[in-house]
RNA sequence: GCGGGUAUGGCGGAAUUGGCAGACGCGCUAGAUUUAGGUUCUAGUGGGAGACCGUGCAGGUUCAAGUCCUGUUACCCGCACCA
């Protein structure tokens, strides 16, 4: 029996929202769940199956907290500022305001309309003003705990974006955005000192769940590297030159130093050098080459220029040695300066080869005449740590006579930059900052939040990347707070992370005015119980979200340093031809087609069975129609419903799946719980019959992936109230296994047979009854049994010889 | 280069962690129903006539290996002249 999916969906769905069934209750006596996946940015294409992928595993779990008596909090919201929605307005002249508005209003209708149960009161969209307010409240908190800096810097810019970007954003060369070659360029910037929480974020990842490979993703990118910095004499110049090394123990093999061609001293020394004009040319051909360049091209040429007028001194032999500028030092990692040791590091090698320094070996081992030797072994040529042998102690040994010598000390260097946290746009949160020629930066006082964006008919940036917001003179022009003189607002906006750093929070109290979440509301809700999302976010999203939460945390604004308990990442839903779906390619599946034609239920159904949730997965239209047959058969349950017994191996496949759907849910392994779900039903449609307490438990189960067909055949069979809300079914342990069950029985290791024994019966049992199986009998014809194995309930092996 | 991961039928994928490889679904084959196509239902479906052979490849441990060990190849993802 096929079941009218269109009409049924539609109904529950209807009434789901009449009776507000979804929605959390601040503070119950009932243990919490908190649900979170990573909200939408509504673009005007609409929903994609991958977010049906993405919110559907966190749907069904809290589906199923909910049906197990817990207090669920499973909210949505919007994620809206941005470029899209920006660059969208510039070619359609419609403002940012109304497309948004729109977006949103699409994007409601199309995820209820696969019945997904979030708490729609509690939707937020980070781009309306009583949100975005305490995004600027955030902000001006690190402002005031000297988190906010500002620095005039070479920065990754998009021309074709006309903004700024920080490293995440641009990373490969890229902008993120439009995919435009990122360049170079000063700019005044406005940075968050993320690194000084380098070491929290890092400790941080001991106390939650989240996949081995985030975590590791995310401690590579923070990059914590432990060394040491070193002192470097310059002949004739007061100043020292500091560089940073992981492998101080190898001082005695320094045979040059490398500056980033932008180092601070070629200009402040400039008198001293006598071929400045061969650095400034050379400086000039580094900064023509993109960042993409100059790591893409990952040059085993190496290219330099010596500086002639100084040279630097060896604080522990003392001997003099050349300085040279190249780009494979850069300004931006330690201190823009290196100590050279070609025997031992393949970079420095491939340059001294080229410029023909010497090269001298202090660890034994390789062949420094063809590479460089980056193993371990004995230190040689080092006087005082000759004959160390363990990396660790020479390098605390090679520490401890640098403090000795007072020319260096122990030290720690991050890949991770601080976060570059303005952009030359209209559509963001106006960073509430007013510039006084008086009193400098000045933060907008809290009672005058929210810094409202004011309403543009124009939005194209600026010709030299300024933010369409400079053209606004009554924005631009203001009195300062402190001195009340004429001042300038700052002009620029925040990033688009800046809204989805901590809207987990506002979920918990929406409409508060007075605070951005009230704090015994916070208590009760975080931290976030199971959080979903893609793992493109996890050097990014995820990390500035910890940061954030971690710096709320500090101020004493929320109650744990860790906003999320749990992560997980969905599998990318790939075309039908293995590719990634793209316009482009044509293979695009819009969600809304699958439900229209085969069901919101067979959607949801399909996104969790077609694979390891995790992982990518083609997809497949014939697979869906497998889903839809699935649930058609399902609802054919009905019809079969009867008064006679089960027979023991049904009653025990019941519970027995039972077990697997509550287990697998927990796991994530959606799809083997759909499987086992498949196979219950072919037990019950061979039986012919199945009762109707046993069916209900059944479509109980089911519930949270086809939630619509549940509540209908729930309400067919007499249940009371909502399926949606009943109580998640029990197995009984005792039913889980059979009276007789079957085992394999090999014969050296080979499968000769399969046999029935009772359930748990003893070795002699279970070898007596092996040894009556024809196949068995002959496999053992004429040889003598060396050893009988017998592994209760699972195996028997003859070794025969 | 560094870090993480994957490899199982024609396809998507299972396998209680060392115990009957291929659950479940798709596809395919045959049959039934249908005026026909589609739908639906029933049976079959790793390879091989067979003894047997089969989890990327080569070894090893074990009564027993997709699973553990050693080596190796291919692909995917992230980072990358990070000192």
């Amino acid at each position: 029996m096929k079941h009218n999916f269109k009409e049924i969906e539609k109904k529950w769905q209807a009434a789901w929202e009449k009776d507000d069934i979804f929605k959390a209750v601040d503070g119950s006596d009932k243990p919490k769940f908190y649900g979170l996946v990573e909200f939408p940015y509504p673009s005007g294409a609409g929903m994609h199956v991958g977010h049906i992928k993405a919110y559907s595993s966190v749907e069904v779990i809290s589906r199923k907290r909910r049906m197990q008596g817990y207090n669920v909090l499973f909210p949505i919201g919007f994620d809206a500022f941005g470029l899209p929605t920006e660059n969208y307005a510039i070619k359609t002249n419609k403002h940012p305001r109304v497309i948004t508005d729109e977006n949103i209003e699409r994007f409601t209708t199309q995820l209820k309309s696969v019945g997904f149960s979030f708490d729609y009161s509690r939707t937020i969209d980070t781009t309306q003003e009583d949100y975005y307010k305490w995004t600027q409240w955030i902000f001006l908190k690190m402002f005031e705990k000297g988190l906010v800096f500002r620095d005039k810097t070479l920065v990754n810019y998009c021309p074709h974006c006309k903004v700024v970007l920080s490293n995440e954003d641009s990373q490969g060369g890229k902008c993120d955005i439009c995919h435009s070659d990122v360049i170079q360029k000063t700019k005044d910037v406005w940075y968050l000192r993320i690194t000084e929480y380098a070491d929290k974020l890092l400790a941080g990842l001991d106390d939650v769940e989240y996949p081995e490979n985030i975590k590791q993703q995310q401690v590579n990118w923070i990059g914590k590297s432990k060394g040491a910095f070193v002192n470097f004499s310059l002949e004739g110049i007061e100043d020292k030159l500091e560089i940073y090394t992981t492998r101080p123990d190898t001082l005695h093999g320094v045979t040059f130093m490398v500056i980033a061609p932008e180092h601070p001293y070629l200009d402040k020394y400039a008198d001293k050098i006598t071929n400045m004009d061969e650095i400034l040319a050379y400086r000039a051909e580094c900064q023509k080459k993109s960042e993409f360049e100059r790591t893409q091209l990952v040059s085993k040429d190496k290219t330099g220029v010596k500086v002639n007028g100084f040279e630097a001194i060896n604080p522990i032999t003392g001997k003099k040695i050349p300085v040279f500028i190249s780009d494979y030092v850069m300004m931006g990692y330690g201190t823009g300066a290196i100590m050279a040791v070609p025997a031992h590091d393949q970079r420095d090698w491939d340059f001294a080869k080229k410029f023909g320094i010497d090269i001298i070996p202090v660890i034994e081992g390789g062949d420094i005449t063809k590479e460089a030797y980056t193993g371990d072994g004995v230190m040689i040529n080092s006087t005082f740590l000759n004959g160390f042998t363990n990396k660790k102690d020479s390098i605390e040994r090679a520490i401890e006579e640098l403090e000795k010598l007072g020319c260096g000390k122990a030290g720690v260097q991050y890949k991770m930059k601080d976060w570059a946290f303005n952009r030359q746009r209209y559509w963001g949160e106006p960073i509430p900052i007013v510039h006084c020629p008086t009193c400098g930066d000045v933060a907008v006082p809290f009672e005058e939040l929210p810094l409202k964006l004011p309403v543009l008919e124009n939005f194209e940036p600026g010709t030299d990347g300024e933010s369409p917001l400079a053209k606004i003179d009554s924005f631009v022009n203001c009195k300062c707070p402190k001195c009340g003189g004429d001042a300038k607002r700052e002009t620029d906006t925040m990033p688009q992370w800046a809204g989805s750093s901590w809207y987990f929070l506002r979920y918990i109290d929406p409409h508060n005015d007075d605070e951005l979440a009230a704090k015994e509301k916070l208590n009760y809700w975080m931290p976030v119980d199971w959080y979903n999302g893609g793992m493109e976010h996890v050097t990014r999203h995820l990390i500035y979200s910890r940061f954030w939460h971690h710096f709320l945390y500090d101020i004493g604004v929320v109650n744990t340093p860790e906003p999320y308990k749990k992560r997980s990442a969905q599998g990318m839903i790939l075309g039908e031809d293995g590719q990634k779906m793209s316009k482009s390619r044509g293979n695009v599946i819009d969600p809304l087609d699958i439900v229209d034609s085969y069901g919101a239920d067979t959607l949801r159904t399909y996104v969790l069975f077609m694979g390891d949730y995790g992982s990518a997965a083609p997809w497949s239209d014939a697979s869906v129609q497998g889903c839809k047959r699935f649930l058609d058969r399902f609802a054919g349950l009905t019809d079969m419903v009867s008064d006679e017994a089960n027979s023991e191996s049904l009653e025990t496949s019941l519970h027995k799946t039972i077990k697997k759907v509550t287990d697998d849910i927990e796991a994530m392994k959606f799809n083997t719980a759909i499987a086992a779900m498949m196979g219950l039903l072919n037990d019950i449609v061979s039986e012919g019959h199945i009762n109707k307490d046993n069916l209900i438990m059944l479509v109980k189960l089911l519930c949270p992936f086809a939630p619509h067909l549940a509540e209908e055949m729930y309400k067919e069979l007499g249940g009371q109230g909502y399926c949606s809300l009943a109580d998640w079914p029990a197995y009984d342990a005792a039913k889980l296994v059979e009276s007789t069950i079957e085992i394999g029985v090999q014969v050296n290791g080979k499968l000769k047979a399969t046999i029935s024994i009772p359930n748990g019966c003893d070795k002699d049992t279970a070898l007596g009854l092996a040894k009556e199986n024809a196949s068995v009998v002959k496999a053992c014809e004429g040889k003598n049994i060396v050893k009988e194995i017998y592994v209760p309930n699972k195996i028997v092996n003859i070794v025969v010889k």
